[in-house]
RNA sequence: GGGCUCGUGGUCUAGCGGUUAUGACACCGCCCUUACGAGGCGGAGAUCGCCGGUUCGAAUCCGGCCGAGCCCA
């Protein structure tokens, strides 16, 4: 073996030697089978450091799992349709989507999919996951979206998919209708106007231009100002129209006036408002933007022109009586971060039955607990339906008609899909006899084509086993993809979708602010990977407490590289001597080794089965660092140098580095698998993960061994404070004790003779100088003091021992003074069997060295 | 404004009812010791955010406050 770990060439060879084919996974073999929902990650062409995060956590449960005699299913998918890809492909070819062919535009739209996902595969191997290709799947293909386009027709000859007309969010610059979770808010600075309707009515708005939307004034009832208006009617101006001031607990009396107009719609408030109160529907803008007929003269104006120009007139009546800065939150498009407008229109929906989620999601394990409130807390807070329809190219057609004869909709069959409405036509008449028909055009949320991955890689509408094993993924879409897929499960086969979630946390920058481009602190796995490693970024990901956020470390990766290196080294110790080893006649360093190893076991289990990828690993790191090698090889080298009682160190060496690497194998695949190859066949992760055999758990040989790690540490402290080469000879050592520790380990790992003694050998003590402290005597006994170090000088070895222990009486100028063993400092050397030693006390035992 | 999470040596972090409070990186000495100088050996460095409470005992449990983050309104 080389002397230096060369990561980087090691994974290269092992990513070209590996056979893909061990990751298969096989339906019918007759192991107990773990299945993952792996996250379909969206290809922006660029597999990031928070993908890299999500899918190491992935594979380290899956490599632990094949280990421990599962048969695993860990699939990849990619989840193609959006916005971001229409956008990308419109700068890239320099067209607008509705200016070409629908069908060309999806062309592109897969092409440019396809060489993202070609990037992004390259990355998941370099960092060497262990993805069964085979089960690869891709939601832009018909193999996948006519099981969305099924679920579809499913859930809506279930009655859980309705049309309907209804506020919906929408973005006047793309157009589109978007989800609740496609909003961003953000604060801004805008102008509350104070505007008179009537002598006594003045309300503060920041959205004049829904003036003429406006259906009913409103205040609350506990507000003494304007209670008293409560009933009365006031007329609106542009529209003129009269409005009735109503009362309600949630404006808020301290705002503004404390007096509201209720539009429809300026923001989801007005909504619940006109639904409570059965108000009328006064819709003044368009899905484009601008103001319609109903906004009078001020018609054909875009939302922010209307509003100067309103103002302006407002001001010249005399209606403006006032304007403030303040700042508050815009909901605006994650997109094009356009503020968005609510707009009622017919839309597709699902119905979203909360309690039936929430007692489902409850019987699902979420690790860490507490990110079920997350959900809990989200599905509780929701408002209305799930709107499932949106108007883009590249998505999955949502597969109805409408008869243009009697407009009904006809939905497809489940044996026409996958179906393209726009170009295909129902294969069967309409009820009224028609064969006219107009495809829908909208298409799906991409989240329906994704909520339904665990469906999917268990062979739905066949489904070969249900619910799935585990689901990994991010916090940060618990409330989308979580809940969506929980949704979809109930509401198609009625169960949980797997039996257990883990939630891990988002990845920071070294800053501890969000990887983003603007701030520059964005780092790639590419760029880690070349400098230390895929298995050093896989040590990263591990040290992260499972559901927590992780701050990314060059300090912890580097960490990470030199724990390889010193493995390496061990490893390379170990490569050297092994052989012919035997379990016969373990010693006590033997026994204490593969006891503390047992346990390590068993620890690593358990945190493997907790998800704490970072408590096994800092143990392991713990032990291979501080028990294995610099304490255990320490104390065997001797025997191993020798040849004297070797075979028990040979078995112990051997058996240690063959249950490390295994144990380690998960987290670090390369490394472990490297070290393995050059003494073992096959592949490392092809072998059983270590079990505790409790045999070798041995407290008595623990004790022991501990206590001859703190001995000959104690014995390196002192060789260093007297400046000794760490391998100087020493006369002797001889050690008091009860522990049964081993002499000749000892022995060889001091560089010299030690025996071991029931009984504590005779101490002779001198006292070599005793230094009266001046700044003591001086003040307390004057003239004399000088005097006293003279008698000090000439007692005898004995009177000296006395003084130190308790003071001694002397006669100075006739006077008896009691000196006390405070007043000086006392150098004592200490000989045993006539040789000068040092005394240590450990805690069991009392070591004295004859240097 | 709400929900959740987090505040521990210079930095990052473990611990979550009794520990001399973990470890890593950085820092300061010493050492070419037949696995490892990206190493070895040794050392210094923390009133565990603040204030109360529960307890024989609190970094750890409870309440409040302050600060940070995530998700949402």
């Amino acid at each position: 073996m080389e002397k230096e770990c060369k990561s980087i060439e090691i994974e290269e060879k092992w990513l070209k030697q590996w056979d893909e084919k061990m990751y298969y996974f096989d339906w019918n073999s007759k192991k107990p089978h773990y299945i993952i929902d792996t996250p379909p990650p969206y290809p922006t062409g660029s597999f990031h450091i928070g993908h890299a995060l999500n899918w190491c956590i992935i594979d380290f449960i899956a490599r632990y799992k094949r280990m421990n005699g599962y048969e695993v299913m860990f699939p990849q998918g990619w989840d193609c349709h959006g916005l971001p890809t229409e956008v990308k492909v419109e700068e890239k070819y320099g067209i607008k989507k509705n200016e070409i062919d629908r069908e060309k535009f999806r062309e592109l739209c897969i092409k440019f999919t396809e060489e993202n996902i070609r990037k992004m595969k390259a990355t998941a191997k370099r960092l060497g996951f262990s993805i069964d290709w085979s089960k690869e799947y891709i939601t832009m293909y018909p193999e996948y979206y006519s099981k969305t386009q099924l679920s579809f027709v499913r859930m809506f000859k279930k009655g859980l998919i309705y049309r309907d007309y209804h506020p919906v969010i929408i973005c006047p610059r793309c157009e589109t209708t978007i989800a609740l979770a496609e909003i961003e808010y953000r604060k801004e600075k805008t102008s509350l106007n104070f505007i008179k309707f009537s002598d006594d009515v003045v309300i503060a708005t920041t959205r004049p231009e829904l003036i003429p939307a406006c259906v009913a004034l409103a205040v609350n009832p506990k507000d003494e100002r304007n209670a008293n208006l409560i009933g009365k009617k006031v007329k609106v101006p542009i529209s003129e129209q009269e409005v009735e001031i109503i009362a309600d607990e949630a404006v808020d009396p301290s705002f503004g006036t404390g007096i509201v107009m209720i539009c429809t719609f300026g923001d989801r408030q007005d909504v619940k408002w006109w639904k409570k109160h059965e108000l009328d529907l006064r819709v003044v803008i368009n899905r484009d933007g601008t103001l319609n007929e109903l906004a009078g003269k001020y018609k054909g104006l875009k939302i922010r022109e209307a509003r100067e120009k309103i103002i302006e007139d407002f001001r010249k009546e005399g209606r403006l009586l006032k304007r403030v800065e303040i700042e508050h939150n815009v909901g605006v498009c994650w997109r094009c971060k356009t503020p968005v407008e609510i707009f009622p229109a017919e839309q597709w929906f699902v119905k979203v039955d909360k309690e039936r989620i929430l007692e489902m999601a409850a019987k699902i394990k979420w690790v860490p607990e507490y990110m079920f409130e997350r959900l809990k807390n989200w599905v509780e807070a929701m408002e209305w339906d799930w709107v499932i329809s949106r108007q883009r190219i590249f998505a999955t057609p949502i597969p109805a008609w409408y008869c243009k004869n009697c407009e009904r909709i006809i939905v497809a069959e489940e044996d026409w899909l996958p179906v393209d409405p726009t170009k295909d036509k129902p294969r069967k008449r309409c009820e009224c006899g028609s064969d006219e028909f107009e495809g829908e055009k909208d298409v799906l949320d991409t989240w329906m084509d994704s909520s339904i991955t665990p469906l999917f890689i268990a062979g739905w509408p066949e489904l070969k086993e249900y619910p799935v094993s585990l689901r990994p993924q991010g916090h940060d879409i618990i409330r989308t993809w979580a809940f969506y897929t929980i949704l979809r499960s109930i509401a198609l086969v009625n169960e949980i979708p797997w039996r257990e979630i883990v939630i891990n946390g988002i990845v920071f920058g070294e800053d501890g602010r969000k990887m983003s481009k603007s701030i520059g602190n964005v780092i790639s796995p590419e760029e880690v990977v070349e400098k230390y490693g895929a298995d050093a970024l896989r040590q990263w990901a591990a040290s992260g407490v499972i559901g927590e956020d992780l701050i990314f470390s060059w300090r912890e990766v580097v960490a990470s590289s030199r724990f390889q290196q010193k493995l390496w080294s061990v490893a390379r110790f170990a490569l050297m001597h092994i052989g012919n080893g035997s379990a016969e006649n373990l010693r006590v360093a033997d026994r204490w080794i593969l006891s503390k190893l047992n346990k390590l076991i068993a620890f690593v289990r358990e945190s493997m089965e907790k998800y704490r990828f970072d408590e096994a690993l800092k143990a392991i790191r713990t032990f291979v660092w501080y028990d294995l090698a610099d304490n255990y090889i320490e104390l065997v080298k001797g025997r191993l140098y020798s040849g004297k009682e070797a075979a028990s160190a040979k078995f112990t060496l051997e058996y240690a580095l063959d249950r490390i690497l295994r144990l380690l194998a998960p987290i670090t695949p390369f490394i472990t698998e490297e070290i393995w190859s050059k003494f073992r066949n096959g592949s490392i992760h092809l072998q059983s993960y270590p079990t505790v055999e409790s045999k070798f758990i041995d407290d008595e040989a623990e004790r022991a061994g501990e206590e001859m790690k703190e001995i000959l540490s104690a014995i390196r402290k002192l060789k260093h404070d007297r400046g000794m080469a760490l391998n100087a000879p020493l006369k002797k050592v001889i050690i008091y004790t009860n522990l049964k520790i081993d002499p000749l380990d000892l022995s060889f790992a001091t560089n010299s003779k030690v025996e071991i003694t029931a009984e504590s050998p005779e101490i002779r003590e001198e006292v070599v100088k005793v230094k009266p402290k001046f700044a003591i005597i001086g003040p307390m006994l004057k003239e004399r003091a000088k005097e006293v170090s003279k008698i000090v000088e000439s007692l005898s070895n004995d009177q000296k021992l006395r003084l130190q222990k308790e003071g001694l009486e002397v006669e100075i100028g006739g006077d008896k003074i009691t000196l006390m063993p405070e007043w000086f400092d006392f150098e004592v050397k200490r000989f045993v069997e006539g040789a000068e030693a040092e005394i240590i006390n450990t805690e069991n035992s009392v070591v004295f060295v004859l240097c």
